[in-house]
DNA sequence: CCGGGGCTGCACCTTTCGATGTAGCGGCCT
DNA sequence: AGGCCGCTACATCGAAAGGTGCAGCCCCGG
């Protein structure tokens, strides 16, 4: 089964680097080149290729917003690479659905390894910037305490759905219209929900489901 | 320049399988061996090692909370090795600290290179660990946009003061004792608050306050 | 089959919140 | 000095939030 690869890069030279390391593989197939973010989203869609290895810097599209609408229309994996270890190109990058970011200053290897990683489903980043991506996941551990989580889990399935609502700042008016139930209701739910959880007001509330990541 | 490395693994044959493959290496020396979480503690503080290879799961101490201390004395980086891809572990270890996390079904050569890429300060996780934790990253996208920021830095110190009130959780009347000022005052302030911020409720200036890390 | 308990839903009432207007006070720049 | 700005303060009023009592519903066990 070999891995069908569109190569995303500007400048011709760096392009054509990369397409002869792949080609040396035989488990990888250049099936398609394209030096723009447009031409990339194009072919991504046109092609259907297992893997885009995708330029941050690119013209008339970056690579950022070309590897977002890759991703969006579920057209493939995308491996991102890069010149610059920037924490915008990083995040935004990831963000935007990338299934690696690796740095072009890397062996071929490696290179090849990051196309199977990101071909069979799994994530390949730079080191430096996996090192960052720990702290930057570590630092904002707001300890949120193993009572509070089996608070939450006693929480009937409703409450949950208000509760989340709550969490993204919603009023009770709002809570009602998108649940379909009335402001009333919303009000009972929301009173039970401070009383199970020993909370004094739905702002203690919201930053709790945040904590917990509950989401819409 | 050796990379000092101290192996921390219950199951002797497999720290014996562990030692041998590193000793093969001829820029990584193993200058001690642990067999439960608070050996590898008190020898990572006494041999201070470049490099900890730590179990998950051992007796006395588990491996999450000794990488949590030598991390904490800053003694070593610290590599987690473990046989079970489980959130808890992934997330316990790299909220404790580890520079890296890998799975035991690895070849070889992935260890080696897990040991020098943390020796340098690097990161490096195992390839299925990289794409859940790009998707935790990924996932919970409050964009704080630039512009929420520049927003908050608009703000008077006080409103600040206050905003962090509220994002802990307080009513106005807490607010007000502990920021020694009448209710009425932090109403004041929290409605300017939200009129710049262009909010509806306290409850999403808590939220962006929390996502801010505005603390009191 | 029927009673009980948990979940959901609604209405009433009090408290809190938030907007708005007004105003005194202290610092800082011109 | 005069003026501007920010902090503080209070009153008032409408809106939102929160507590409480109560009524269907469904499921489970007697």
């Amino acid at each position: 089964m070999t891995i069908r690869v569109l190569v995303a890069e500007d400048q011709a030279a760096v392009r054509a680097a990369l397409v002869m390391i792949l080609r040396a593989e035989p488990d990888v197939e250049v099936v398609g080149q394209a030096a723009d973010g447009e031409a990339a989203v194009r072919l991504a869609l046109e092609l259907r290729p297992d893997v885009v290895l995708m330029d941050v810097q690119m013209p008339r599209l970056d690579g950022v917003s070309a590897t977002r609408e890759v991703v969006a229309a579920g057209a493939a994996q995308v491996l991102v690479l890069t010149t610059f270890d920037l924490d915008e190109y990083v995040y935004g990058a990831l963000r935007a659905g990338a299934a690696g970011f690796l740095l072009k200053d890397l062996e071929a290897d490696t290179l090849v390894e990051g196309i199977r990683t990101v071909a069979r489903g799994d994530g390949m980043l730079a080191p430096s910037v996996t090192r960052r991506l720990i702290g930057t996941f570590a630092r904002p551990d707001r300890p949120v305490g193993p009572a509070a989580r089996e608070a939450v889990a006693a929480l009937t399935a409703r409450e949950r759905e208000v509760l989340a609502c709550v969490g993204a700042g919603m009023s009770n008016g709002e809570i009602a219209a998108r649940l379909e139930m009335a402001e009333a209701t919303t009000k009972t739910h929301v009173s039970r929900i401070l009383a199970k959880l020993r909370l004094r007001s739905r702002v203690q509330a919201a930053i709790l489901a945040q904590d917990l990541g509950l989401t819409i």
